[in-house]
DNA sequence: GTCCGCCTGTGCGCTGATGAACAAAACCAT
DNA sequence: ATGGTTTTGTTCATCAGCGCACAGGCGGAC
């Protein structure tokens, strides 16, 4: 049973009752109309309508097909209807994917937009594994470094993430506070345990300090947090995350060669869709927010 | 929601995952599925499925037609079933329209039929209006006269009607039996009370007799085979049932020239199938013994 | 009785959908 | 790494399906 439009056409005949009627129902020429109904009827082997002068009377069989396809116009009507509704709505799920460090900033953003659409189930899902838009396990995805190159992601600038170097009172009482950032020998770093650096600040570790120097090196940046505030050494942090602990000390303030840019990825099929550029709005004025600050 | 093919394409993408499976399984290029999916979102304005270079995966959008399309997939393919079924299985309504007059030759005929396909539901329309084949009001009609001349029906030779004069016993004891054909003067006769005569019967009763012979009048036929028992005159009976009545004296034997030719008449529609073939053959088998007889 | 409107049905020219071929990207196995 | 396979996606020529026009028939209205 294939040629799912010859069963419509022919469900618009019995509906109607004439062919004329049928043809004008779906807006074409009623010649088409009765070559659907004459395919359909060969390809069946059995005549679904007694033709006369004044229309076509429904056989049997026609009575049967128009029953079917009375609910089946019913169901893609209600189909269709969901569909578009749902690209209006802002409902369903919502996938998130980020690096685990932007969660303090993220989570609160989410929540609040959560709490703005109650209609949407938010998975916001942070891991090493690189989580792929292209394959539907995200509709939004936060990327930092260089800007993403896939072709079919459209990509936004979130925020600039800023870090400065902190340290907790506990490693300052014992290594005491570098005079600048020209005078840090004997100094302990908290460091990535990365080959190659990607990160400015990571950069600049490697370029700056000796390798023994990095005396704490985790590749999980909550992990590092944990050793600055552990007093294991001097180590990048964001600013946030600084001013939530009044513990910390700052040794440098954020500087522009120590910020990389942030970015909002979607995939361009789901882009257009009212959630997700819902979810894209709420993001980026958390994120003004942020630069006003 | 127009364009079913198309949702059927979308289903069928789905399904397999691919835009090659698809074109596949539908045995059309990959292409023609491409542009089915491609129009299919225009209109619904939403995305089906995300495209990535492994194939299509579904969006929340494509799995909900998924599941729509899975159920109309299924009920098609029963009502294909059914409808192919119904072709070749000898079951459902079966309608037979003929005059009053073949009730005591059809209904045993039809009773038989009946008892051979007990899945059939007979319906036997005799009446005075003309039962019209081809606005469905009947599968199969017994009409007498000259072959009918519609473009749209199928016309097959049935029986000869056949017809004698015979009177009841209790007319013959008060008028005598006449000689011969030609010694009909004083007799009284039972006729029919048509303006215009067509049957070869009503045509020898006009051209022989003297009106006021035709003593008893009645265009129902089985009104005029009362008569006749009656002893209300000598009239024209099928010999089957003159054979039934003891009472009946034969007066003249049928002839040739007041034997009528009786068709079977089918809509072309409806001939092929095997629900009215059979209810022809075995109408045909009867008018065989009939003939034999 | 006669005209008018609506219906089906068919042949013809044409447009839009289809299929073939090619390009390019990504994944897998060797 | 690197070739082979599988996938999507685009371009162009072809053809099938479409709309148009006209014929024919039936029924109702005036």
């Amino acid at each position: 049973m294939d040629n799912w439009d010859e069963i419509r056409t022919a469900y618009h005949v019995a509906r109607a009752g004439t062919v004329s009627g049928a043809a004008e129902a779906l807006g074409v020429h009623h010649a088409t109309v009765i070559r659907h109904v004459d395919a359909l009827e060969a390809r069946l082997g059995v005549k679904l309508f007694q033709r006369h002068a004044r229309g076509y009377t429904p056989t049997e069989a026609g009575q049967d097909l128009l029953r079917v396809a009375q609910t089946t116009d019913d169901q893609f009507a209600q189909l269709a209807s969901r569909i578009r509704g749902r690209g209006n709505d802002v409902s369903g799920e919502l996938t998130v994917t980020s690096l685990a460090m932007f969660a303090p900033r993220l989570a609160p953003v989410l929540a609040g937009f959560q709490r703005d659409h109650p209609r949407v189930i938010l998975r916001y899902l942070t891991g090493t594994r690189l989580f792929r838009l292209e394959y539907g396990e995200a509709h939004v995805a936060v990327r930092a470094g260089p800007p993403p190159q896939e072709p079919d992601n459209v990509v936004q600038p979130f925020f600039h993430m800023r870090a400065g170097l902190y340290a907790a009172r506990a490693y300052v009482a014992a290594h005491g506070l570098p005079e600048g950032l020209e005078a840090l020998e004997g100094h302990r770093f908290v460091g990535p345990d990365a080959e190659s650096p990607r990160a400015p600040t990571e950069r600049w570790l490697r370029e700056t300090l000796a390798p023994e120097q990095i005396a704490f090196r985790s590749p999980d940046p909550r992990a590092q947090e944990d050793a600055v505030l552990a007093g294991a050494g001097i180590g990048f942090l964001p600013p946030w995350t600084a001013a939530a602990h009044p513990d910390l000390i700052e040794v440098a303030p954020p500087r522009e060669a120590w910020s990389s840019p942030i970015w909002l990825v979607t995939h361009v099929d789901l882009h257009r869709s009212s959630k997700v550029q819902a979810l894209l709005a709420a993001l980026k004025a958390a994120a003004a927010e942020w630069d006003a600050a």
